[in-house]
DNA sequence: CGCGACGTTGATTTGCCTCAACGATTGTGG
DNA sequence: CCACAATCGTTGAGGCAAATCAACGTCGCG
């Protein structure tokens, strides 16, 4: 059986076929409702999830309730609070489905035994890391160096099809502005 | 010979004497003065560096050429231009010495043949990448959500070594807001 | 010694937030 | 299937955090 994760594992690494079986016994599929939550700010996070359909978002909520969306996942991508995960201290961050979704989760203790088992798929995350890295360091720097109306901009260049499937409220809580100053942004647009 | 680097990586992972010896000579050393540049944006970053000695600063610039500064690096730090190094396209990132600097200095090619003749190399900078990647979520999220004076009191709490060390207006690069306006900060925390 | 880089201060401006109000859309229970 | 509530996007008035611009004293370095 070829699942949905295989064709995004053969894109980095080539495993033999016991393997790949292998790691398929480490995964359990689940399905998440939009707006359940996966995972809450205090809670342990001891896993990582795969989206296979669906969409959800990753956030961070300060002490008054302001909420920024750190990511959102869509088919192929990768969730966890890393923070938590590493050293199994309370997460910081929310995972919320923003619609229904399926999903494939692997446990800290299965990943570990994986990395033993099949070498390559340390190299598989090791490669995913430093993209991920890479992304947030350019996206940090930009946020920091560009107005509100040009990281709007980037962000539909960089993901044209998430407008779609996402309110314009949890845009703004990318981008870091409030929902209100998006819809001025958005109006100066189309007018001029 | 023992050198500064091991005692980094025995923190790590466990490796046999052959390996470590073979690990340094895949290392160049390389001193930097304060004020050269290690990397310009519009260069090929094909190499890692590990930081022995100095303090090193790696940051953006938009086209208004005003800067942010994404981290210092002190002793026993990583650096790269990250999304230069993987796609070998042009860097975005330029860095710099703030100090007199000793700096070990890997290329992309020996460090792929380190990973492929010693995994537990692999295995460090897997979790070398997890905690960077966990540390810049955490200071991104909370950018968007705090105020300067806020975050310039949270970088004294993380990193209270490093302003003896860096001049002001650096300090304010890496916060993300003018040297005024730190100034400023700065005089309302000493007189309440 | 003299110059340039640095930190500070003040006046003014601006990008974005807050709060409040309003239609439009969505969703939901009866 | 409808009625109503809740959520969402928009708009405007006013406010605040931080930027900009300009000026000045100090320090370190050539």
């Amino acid at each position: 059986m070829k699942i949905g994760i295989d064709a995004y594992i053969d894109r980095c690494i080539s495993i033999r076929k016991d393997e790949r079986t292998y790691f398929h016994s480490l995964l359990a599929e689940r399905k998440v409702k939009k707006k359940e939550f996966l995972l809450k700010a205090g809670e342990i996070c001891d896993w990582e999830a795969f989206v296979t359909e669906g969409c959800l978002r990753v956030f961070y909520m300060d002490e008054n309730g302001s909420e920024v969306n750190l990511m959102f996942a869509t088919e192929d991508w990768w969730i966890s609070d890393l923070g938590s995960k590493i050293d199994q201290r309370p997460a910081e961050l929310y995972i919320q489905a923003l619609e229904d979704c399926s999903i494939l989760i692997i446990k800290n203790k299965n990943k570990e035994e994986l990395y033993a088992r099949v070498p390559a798929f340390e190299r598989l995350f090791r490669q995913l890391l430093e993209r991920a890295l890479s992304a947030l360091q350019h996206r940090f720097v930009t946020t920091l160096a560009q107005s509100a109306e040009q990281r709007y901009e980037d962000f539909l260049k960089r993901y044209p099809d998430l407008p779609k499937r996402i309110a314009q409220h949890h845009i703004a809580a990318y981008l870091g502005i409030t929902p209100e100053f998006l819809s001025k942004i958005r109006r100066r647009r189309v007018q001029g």
